[in-house]
DNA sequence: ACCGGATGATACGGAAGAGGCATCACATCC
DNA sequence: GGATGTGATGCCTCTTCCGTATCATCCGGT
């Protein structure tokens, strides 16, 4: 019967006979018995409708159709334990496609000490990063597009997870010739009535810069904004040319800017931020587990 | 158990199984009703130990193991359509490798011609020319390096079987300013007197050289040499800088180099040489009869 | 020249596996 | 809430694969 589909088994039999150059042999290879080896070769000839072998009295020869058939049946078994393997790599978290949305701030240290950890662990999962705010971070998630976001502020949402990663203190970013400069620490007071670069307050709610304004008006006092600017390499450029101070998450420190000097704000001020990351609550693909376990440390 | 080798039954459902997104749209697909495919898609997904599919409601969906694991099975299945195909091309002479051993002046016409036309009729037939004597032509068959090897002069042999392709009667070529370029034919007693170049005398019994000594040996007569060389295209190359004449096989009249006239011998005098192709007796790959075919028109 | 040992091919019986039918468990939609 | 869709399961039949024993050949040593 020619209608017959070949089989792997009949691939497997096959090759085995021709680098043994004998069914006896080939026999003893794949743990079968000589009678069956025979038969599949001779099915997989039927199905093919070209005969593979010279079957000599001291052994077994290759036409050469079978010796092109055979490098073909070598690739399709060499293909098939790869693709097995890459499943089992896949299944279990150390193959495939990993999306990350990161936005602002929190791309300057902490992500990238993640990323970098995550990419020793995994070397073959191919991290890609996706600069996006945090409402299109919460869009792409339900979008598939992002696997896992980065950010601040999360609110909480029905089909979404958000854990907190750390807890960033404040430090103002002051040019260097600046008197405050040499400050070990400042207050909120410090800084009421310098010139401030400072971000677009035309976000919403719940976001950095509300939080930041609520800080000041809670003591009653409006800051000295001098310059709006919505991302912080931005802003502390401005402060490094010397137009006014700025307010930055500690992340901000790695931005090594001439003229710029970071202080401290006081600890009683309890200013700080929250760098959370998000998922979706119903994906449990083994990436995200296995990213989430190198993220939490 | 997941001590069951995977076959190409399981691939084919499991890939029908994803471009359906279903399991009984894939069973109208595959021929078969719908338990046989649930049940190898389970024997897959356990012999990988990672799950594959996510069923639903309303229809199946990918894991990222799966869709790994849907590409290489893609693979596979083309991977075996082409090796299928290409045994089967392989197996009626279209495919392959074909190496002839080529000498001399057997390159210059005939050869060429029979290349090109077996290359138009088999186009995925990579045809490699080897320049080489006929004594190793014929140790190269023997070792399988050639299949088939163009020359003049074989000997019978028990292992190889020869026939003459087609006889080339022979021209000499005179320098263009010579008396004897202008006339339309030549015999033996014309050139006997001239400067000939000649081709080195030291072969074997029954070359192409001993005939020519022999030819004039019959005579009475002895060739005036006035250089040996051992190709043609350097032998007429000289003819061309008015060294002397040259006796050619006709063939070498595609040798358009300046200076030169092609004289024919006179018919009477019968000098002419077969050139003809010779290959292993035992060997009847379809590669070598297609050959054959074409060659001999 | 013959016999021993190797080769692959064949015949037959039993066991494993695949496919089909009927059915179940569950979710979705009207 | 029933109708209709999904995939999973149990059971039976039939194919197919495998193992044992045997055969037909060929080659080499004596």
């Amino acid at each position: 019967m020619s209608l017959n589909a070949i089989e792997l088994r009949q691939l497997r039999y096959f090759v085995a006979v021709v680098r043994q150059r004998s069914f006896r042999g080939a026999a003893a290879v794949v743990h079968v018995s000589q009678p069956p080896l025979t038969r599949q070769v001779q099915q997989l000839e039927d199905a093919l409708g070209v005969q593979l072998l010279i079957r000599g009295s001291k052994g077994v020869e290759l036409t050469p159709a079978g010796a092109t058939f055979y490098t073909g049946a070598c690739n399709i078994l060499d293909l098939m334990d790869q693709a097995v393997a890459r499943a089992r790599l896949a299944g279990s978290g150390h193959l495939g496609r990993l999306d990350v949305g990161v936005f602002g701030s929190a791309v300057l240290d902490a992500v990238p000490r993640i990323i970098v950890a995550f990419r020793t662990l995994y070397p073959h999962v191919e991290v890609v990063l996706h600069n996006m705010d945090r409402e299109h971070q919460v869009q792409a998630l339900r979008e598939r597009r992002i696997t896992i976001g980065f950010n601040r502020f999360f609110r909480d949402e029905a089909d979404l997870t958000w854990e907190t990663l750390l807890t960033e203190p404040m430090l103002v970013a002051v040019p260097s010739g600046h008197p405050l400069a040499s400050r070990a620490e400042l207050s909120i007071d410090d800084i009421a009535s310098e010139p401030l670069v400072f971000y677009p307050r035309v976000e919403r709610p719940q976001g950095f810069t509300h939080y930041l304004m609520r800080m000041f008006h809670t003591r009653n006092m409006t800051p000295n904004i001098v310059q709006d600017v919505d991302d912080v390499v931005t802003a502390v450029a401005l402060v490094s040319s010397g137009l006014g101070l700025c307010l930055v998450v500690e992340s901000a420190r790695n931005l090594q800017l001439p003229g710029v000097s970071y202080v401290r704000l006081r600890r009683e001020d309890e200013v700080q931020f929250d760098l959370s990351m998000i998922w979706r609550t119903d994906d449990h693909s083994p990436l995200l587990r296995a990213f989430l376990e190198v993220a939490r440390g």
